[in-house]
DNA sequence: CGAAATGAGTAAATCGATTTATCGTGCTTG
DNA sequence: CAAGCACGATAAATCGATTTACTCATTTCG
């Protein structure tokens, strides 16, 4: 086999330092930019690392300096468009530091949450970015607290005692959502999310509900929230929209307070036959690539991903390079995309006509 | 602070050997499950291990041992369905054998998918799942050949002379594709798909043809390939369908061989105001959460991610362990999902009153 | 001129484990 | 009774770097 040979060991800095005629520490020197070396020595040496294809081992180099240079990050889950861009851009910017980004996902767990969080601990890594499933006094966050690891809360977290945090600002877009749809004529509004996120739901529902009763005092806003999972909310909203049947009442709007919700929504739609939007509107938070090209294409309310990593990147570093201070809780616009999913109240002719 | 404390310096093992009154030797006998320790000492260091919150440093495991416990993953993207959920199963898997994970993507780029397999080879990683950006025969398969890595190829890949591979037998899938469009009528078919990947679109292409031709030997399939992005995919794709209103043919469907292709037909449709299934049908390769809640609901091939994730690690795993013999290249069966994105073929005013 | 400072380099300690070689015991066994 | 052999445990080497402490020349300067 030609590649047998090329599978043995690899040159360690003993093997540069020998063929350089130095020490290993002088390598290391020549390596590291150390100015004390005489220039003879230091070509040898780069000559020699040249020669013999030498790269540092980043596992060996770490064990001896204080901080190991390994970013971890806890998301829940990867294939989301956000998480997954998400990971890349805090990927990049690790990168960019000199660091490796460890990244695992904790499957909407908060027991994995934990576990992976032991797990990076054990790796002695220099900081976490963590996008909590829950919110930012789980069980991780508190793990992180209880063992004074260094960390910055993302995503579903408005503020914390001990962390910087980085969210979007779901609040101020969710007023705006309540602005578009209540200037529309919306007076029956259904919104849909998941209860688990506490904090942050309560914040998008807030800034929903106060920025449609200033426009539209009158306003019906009902809510809808499952606990945990998919299909529990899709049962949720199965009864709830029975019952408007019934009542012969249905609400002329819908605002999904997260994606899947949106996906819930319209495949309710679907199985009742209603049309987005001449029966219904529909707004989500969370965009996707897909949302533009469908019929209707789906408003939705877009985070500011990139922004989000970097700021939490950027506070995370601080941190590592002993910054002090009290913890930041940083909240990054979002941009609202409305788009033919929005239309005038159903029944509402006179305004349909106006506008088609 | 209540914490500063806590930050200190973690357990060794060391003080785990000193607390016990043992050497260190014997704490990692009984760490290791080794038989010849007295009850009693392994007792105490199990007490001391406790008391202590001790746990193994991988690190420093890792760099006495001959194989490194880290498998390395390389993705051209986390945030498709398809890769994120990839990279989940194999973090999964890797755990489930005591190896950690460390995930990275190659963002499409050759360049950067080498030089994170260098980074990956740096950190001595004891086996490699890479999902080339383009296929078998990438500088990143070279690189890792080269350097007598260990390694398994999987999705853009038919099969490697020194690789296992584990991909999706797209080439049956297109050919259902085209017994179910064929077989509806459609005589003028568009495949639309990304040039990069040679061997597999080869695959598809074929698989589809063969299939179709043998249906109906006087279908017409028009293929439209972009190089390398998305966008010149949208400037090809809108010359064509421009191409064909000029001279008044239209093909009756269109098969995307990729997500993105999907959805790029999608828009364009839409531009040109083309209701689907109605004036053209759709078919993607690549299924979606969105495809099965959207109006029309897309029809699509469901790639079988679990399997390839586990049948990639199991031979990965069999290869570390030293498993020899000549590369298997292996083919895992994907589902067709009808739905409503394909209809007979537009004009075919018979057929669609038939159906509806 | 002798003391202090500087320059260039190295031996050895260290990081936190695993593994090898070695060392006492106590028990068989010829 | 001496040699042989398990059994349990440990000291020390090792993995591949970084860093500390120290040596030996050479300069610089009072």
């Amino acid at each position: 086999m030609a590649h047998r040979q090329a599978q043995q060991r690899r040159p360690s800095i003993h093997d540069v330092a020998e063929r350089a005629g130095v020490s290993a520490a002088t390598v290391s020197k020549v390596l590291s930019g150390v100015v004390t070396v005489k220039q003879e020595n230091a070509r040898r040496v780069l000559d020699a690392v040249e020669h013999l294809g030498y790269r540092v081992d980043p596992l060996a180099s770490d064990m001896r300096r204080a901080r190991r240079r390994i970013i971890g990050a806890i998301v829940p889950e990867f294939e989301s468009e956000f998480f997954g861009q998400m990971v890349t851009r805090l990927e990049s910017l690790a990168e960019e530091h000199g660091y490796t980004l460890v990244a695992a996902s904790s499957r909407e767990s908060e027991a994995r949450e934990k576990e992976i969080l032991a797990r990076m601990h054990d790796w002695r890594v220099a900081g976490v970015v963590l996008a909590p499933v829950r919110n930012e006094h789980g069980p991780a966050a508190g793990f992180m607290k209880a063992n004074g690891m260094t960390g910055v809360l993302i995503d579903r977290v408005l503020s914390d005692a001990v962390f910087d945090t980085v969210s979007a600002d779901s609040a101020a877009a969710s007023a705006q959502v309540a602005r578009e749809l209540a200037g529309r004529g919306h007076r029956h509004i259904l919104i849909v999310g998941l209860g688990e996120q506490a904090a942050t739901v309560r914040a998008r529902l807030d800034g929903f509900r106060a920025a449609a009763l200033a426009l539209a005092p009158d306003a019906r806003i009902d809510v809808v929230l499952a606990e945990s999972d998919v299909e529990p909310l899709r049962a949720r909203l199965r009864d709830y929209f029975g019952g408007c049947e019934e009542k012969g009442e249905r609400p002329t709007a819908v605002y999904s307070l997260f994606l899947r919700g949106t996906l819930v929504a319209l495949s309710e739609f679907r199985r009742r036959g209603w049309r987005c939007p001449d029966d219904i509107s529909l707004v989500g938070f969370d965009d996707a690539e897909w949302m533009q090209v469908t019929w209707p294409a789906i408003a939705a309310v877009v985070q500011p991903v990139g922004r989000i990593a970097e700021h939490a990147m950027a506070a995370l570093f601080a941190r590592i390079e002993g910054g002090e201070g009290p913890p930041a809780a940083r909240l990054e616009p979002c941009r609202l995309l409305m788009r033919d999913s929005v239309g005038p109240p159903a029944g509402n002719a006179a305004a349909r006509e106006g506008r088609g």
